[in-house]
DNA sequence: GGTCACATAAGACCAAAGTCTAATGGGTCA
DNA sequence: TGACCCATTAGACTTTGGTCTTATGTGACC
């Protein structure tokens, strides 16, 4: 590595990890490199909730996903609303493409895997502290792209089913039959059968079982 | 903690997790109560398996869930089988009811999240090394046991299927037709129906829609 | 040589799924 | 008051799904 820490300095990092381990253990590698930086901790989003309002002056956010309190991604999307100075990298046990991408979508200028050496981690993290942007070269983002998009083709197409098709959707999940499903919700079977066709057309697929399929891992509100 | 760690010696352990730097973190707190222990470390599963032969009169074994290369509990698995005598304890990110059982159900002595402070984490360590099982106390075995038993259930029920009604079950997850799987197949429709009835029966549902639902997350082989 | 598991298949039959057309009524919005 | 969306339904029709019975061939195993 021929790069010199001095070039630049650093007053404050924040790390946001619900294991104090990892907290402990990166606190060290970072003080090792930048000897008179403050670090934040924050082991929960609520905690980095409160640390980031008195510490909105931070160089670095260091964001771990898996934090309690938070679903995905929506920890690091409010910080980004709420702060879109403060650059953020993420660190993850899960380095699967899709949360990479995911990452890079939603505003984070860099993504390291727990998995990573140490030095590895450094690095990512005075890369972006630099102002450039760091995720593992290896993936590439056109390939997970289009997964993507296939989830989010089949979200918008469920979201154009009207109340009554989720609700049917909902039970041929279940595996009902359509003359079970009628007498369920007390309307004709003519009725479902033509709820399931219209369903089956907004899902763009030629029979239930493939509508099923397509949404078994959505949930039915 | 009124527990005095010079009450028992320990030798070695070693400690498998593919996070280096959770590694270094507990590598250090294992030694500032065990000085004088040798701490072996593992990397992967593949490293695991080299260090055990080595060192397979360690005191304790620290494993790591989500190695690379080992799905799920096949590591804790092979070790437990192959090493009846070396006390396991579980560390992992992941602290599921359903992931804590898991452990207790093929072996392990003792578990602790990353979560968990490293005061908590070496008290689950030192009370392995006692002999002692540790497990969060908070988790009750019941309620999990039976969500767990279902699952266990329908791969028990794959894993009955001959592997051409394996094919077909792939295909109906497809959404296919049976005259499609005929065709590909290379075998007639009434084949393919006779396969489907067998399915059906072996996984104890009344059509192919509550089939695909009911193995729509596991993978077909 | 006999048993067993597996894959194959035909024919008959009934139930379920899905399409198409046509029609009614309620609600909203301009 | 229309235009439009949604839910509802009937009737006729075709296709697909699934059961049951019966039967053949093959390879493994003892």
């Amino acid at each position: 590595m021929n790069w010199d820490p001095a070039q630049f300095t650093v007053d404050k990092i924040i790390i946001a990890d619900d294991h104090p381990m990892f907290r402990d253990a990166l606190r060290q590698a970072m003080s090792s490199s930048h000897a008179d930086c403050q670090i934040i901790e924050a082991e929960s989003s609520e905690s980095l909730r409160l640390q980031l309002r008195e510490h909105h002056d931070a160089d670095l956010l260091v964001l771990d996903l898996n934090m309690p309190g938070v679903e995905g991604f929506s920890a690091l999307a409010y910080v980004q609303k709420k702060y879109p100075d403060l650059p953020i990298i993420m660190i993850s046990a899960n380095d699967k493409p899709e949360t990479i991408m995911h990452a890079k979508h939603f505003g984070a200028l860099g993504f390291v895997s727990k998995s990573a050496s140490i030095q590895e981690i450094r690095r990512g993290v005075n890369t972006v502290l630099q102002g450039d942007t760091h995720f593992p070269y290896q993936f590439n983002e056109q390939l997970y792209q289009k997964l993507d998009d296939t989830l989010a083709e089949t979200t918008r197409q469920v979201a154009e089913l009207t109340p009554q098709q989720l609700k049917v959707l909902g039970m041929i999940k279940q595996g009902l039959l359509n003359k079970q499903i009628a007498y369920d919700l007390d309307i004709s079977e003519a009725t479902v059968k033509a709820h399931v066709t219209a369903i089956m057309r907004k899902l763009g697929v030629n029979n239930r079982t493939q509508a099923v399929m397509k949404v078994a891992n959505i949930e039915i509100h």
